[in-house]
DNA sequence: TCTCTTATCAGTAATCATTATTAATATATA
DNA sequence: TATATATTAATAATGATTACTGATAAGAGA
């Protein structure tokens, strides 16, 4: 602890982030990043993902299946699980966050924000012709 | 496997979950049922957990804590999670279910439906006077 | 009621994702 | 360049969950 310093490491996990919508899991990323970095152990990775979600540049995505997924897209958006290939996507829509306020109507709490996972079936797999993953 | 025979662990576990509204953990269900039956082992609670819930007479929660929930009352409702107790509770509000007609605008998939988790303080903690659980 | 089949059990070992430890290496600053 | 220390690779440890095993018990038929 102290300073944060540069590794290429973080800054190549933090590149494919930034490269890709796939909401990758820690494996998938450590796969990746092997490629340039054949070297690298599983848990440089987990350290590194789990700095870069502290410091708010990924978010961490967890849709109960035991495994995090990464995004290094930090702007707000919502995701889409596919029930069928397991995919986890991106879900372009117009703006729901009027929601918070009404979970705060009659909440003698404070709601300060929500995370929602859409679920359903992709393009792909509503046409039946999905490869699962 | 072929049919469900009637069990009194089994019984238990579902009658605890419909007497609460507390989210527990496999592990706290462990705890309670222990009261009734001392022997019970940790792994009859989780083999009959995902027996209820594939049944469908049990939700599975997922906080992205690493620790999946269960909740007996299985009718649709919305979750707040309290960022400095960590407790997990209902939400009553009104229904949100039109946030599934946006995502499906534009989307070329087939969206059924969502899961949502609203956060932030819950009413004991943002009056300061809350116990960490 | 008595058997018989087999689902469920308690106990425990195994698995899987993730985190912690450690000695060696790389980064940054003087 | 020398020094201090953050980061790494490798590996051990952890914690939640699942699988396995022999014993027990539900429940259907004799």
């Amino acid at each position: 602890m102290g300073v944060t310093r540069y590794s290429r490491q973080r800054e190549a996990i933090r590149d494919y982030l930034l490269s890709t919508t796939s909401h990758p899991t820690a494996e998938s990323v450590y796969k990746e990043i092997r490629k340039d970095f054949p070297k690298i152990s599983l848990g440089t990775v987990y350290r590194n993902l789990n700095l870069l979600v502290s410091q708010g540049k990924a978010l961490r995505l967890s849709i109960g299946d035991g495994n995090d997924r990464f995004d290094g897209n930090i702007h707000p958006h919502n995701h889409f699980f596919c029930k069928n290939c397991g995919r986890l996507m991106d879900l372009e829509m117009d703006p729901i966050d009027h929601i918070n306020l009404i979970a705060n109507a009659g909440f003698d709490g404070e709601v300060q924000g929500h995370s929602i996972y859409f679920y359903g079936f992709c393009k792909d797999c509503k046409k039946g012709d999905c490869k699962k993953i």
